[in-house]
DNA sequence: CTCGTTTTGTTCTCGCGTTCACAAACTCCT
DNA sequence: AGGAGTTTGTGAACGCGAGAACAAAACGAG
């Protein structure tokens, strides 16, 4: 059983291996590879440590092939067939983002409540409507399902979702959605991330506004 | 000092209390909100306790009042003003994104490498040169930059940014990029998410397959 | 005013994740 | 062959966050 910190790592790793691959580098140490990676190399080798012992002492790690036995813990040596739902915006840049095809998805179909949209294309492939997600899923197989339509529909595509064989989601609406026992999800939430950084940014201003207030004003 | 795990949950908390605040209930409990917000009320509690006491024992919060308080504390009850750079997919889809200007966020100004783009109106808001960085960044005080652009191109956004003044980083761009002390990055990545979903997948897949096998094939 | 009910704020314990530090193992050079 | 130099894999210590459980405080009924 791999730790869930670790899990979140393993497609870190994989996209920096990707990338010593294709600067031609053959082999690599942890110390290399972690700094690609942007993580200290003692983080790096006890999480490839639960993969197993891919590694030589006094030498590194193969480069290729790491990345292939990290390829296939993952589950990403094949193709998974997704379907995003919504396609606003966000929905747009999703269908038009090149690294899923790249890195082990494959966008099978994309749909719409918005019956206006149905035919249009995007990204080279037709927008659907909604209500053929349990056809599209059921033929495809498919297991991940991509949120990105607005905060109040969420909850209902993901419960149709579920009910299509959908056991993972990802979810970009704003909203909390609540599934079953046994299916994943993740949520990415823009302003959210932004918030985040903006009470960190509050804190530095404090900071530096006491300094500033120290400096001038003395300990008074 | 707010510990990282809450800081990352209020605003969490915000969304709800707001969601609260429009259903027209004007008082909660732990227990309530927690629901709202997908967490336990035991940790709910524990993360407000670290803003102050603002709830009332045998009652309840005040949502408008305890909203107010959350907002302070992250910093959004002024706005702040936002550079998105890289006028791509992603980008247009951020910089229509409604939800930055209604909780907390302002798009000062788009900009983009490619000059074939300048002038051209996202969201209302013209793409200007990248090169207007500096300029943009100290007119409008801005301490909040989003990189939207491709992987190749992150660092060196990045470090301009960085030298224009801005001190915290929302990077969609899938490449990790390095940044001196005191400069905060948080990083989104949509294919690394559609990994972790896989390899969950994956195990589900082998798990049911497991007991297939079991069923099928007996105990040899 | 007193007692029972409700709900918060906090203490305590447990488990997970991170990091340090080092032994084991491999290469290279002499 | 042997020793010096590298680098991995892992055992142990430490710190942080999650959750349970409870004491303190407010409210309402009688």
């Amino acid at each position: 059983m791999i730790p869930e910190a670790t899990v979140a790592r393993l497609p870190v790793y994989l996209r920096a291996l990707t990338a010593l691959a294709e600067g031609g580098i053959r082999t690599c140490s942890s110390e290399d590879l972690a700094s690609a990676a942007g993580v200290n190399s003692a983080k790096l080798r006890k999480d490839l440590s639960y993969l197993g012992s891919y590694g030589t002492r006094g030498v590194g790690y193969d480069v290729d092939y790491l990345r292939y036995q990290i390829a296939r813990e993952i589950g990403v040596t094949h193709d998974w067939p997704v379907v995003i739902v919504g396609i606003g915006n966000l929905g747009h840049a999703l269908a038009n983002y090149s690294g899923f095809r790249s890195r082990g998805f494959r966008v099978v179909a994309l749909l719409d409540a918005d019956l206006d949209r149905t035919g249009e294309l995007v990204a080279g492939v037709p927008v659907r409507p909604f209500d053929d997600l349990e056809a599209i899923a059921s033929e495809h197989a498919v297991a991940i399902g991509v949120i990105a339509t607005p905060a109040a529909a969420a909850q209902d595509v993901a419960d149709r979702m579920v009910a299509a064989g959908v056991t993972s989601i990802l979810n970009f609406a704003p909203a909390v959605i609540s599934v079953p026992e046994g299916v994943d999800v993740r949520k990415v939430d823009l302003s959210i991330e932004l918030q985040i950084l903006a009470y960190h940014e509050q804190r530095k201003a404090h900071e530096t506004g006491r300094e500033v207030a120290a400096a001038i004003g003395g300990d008074q």
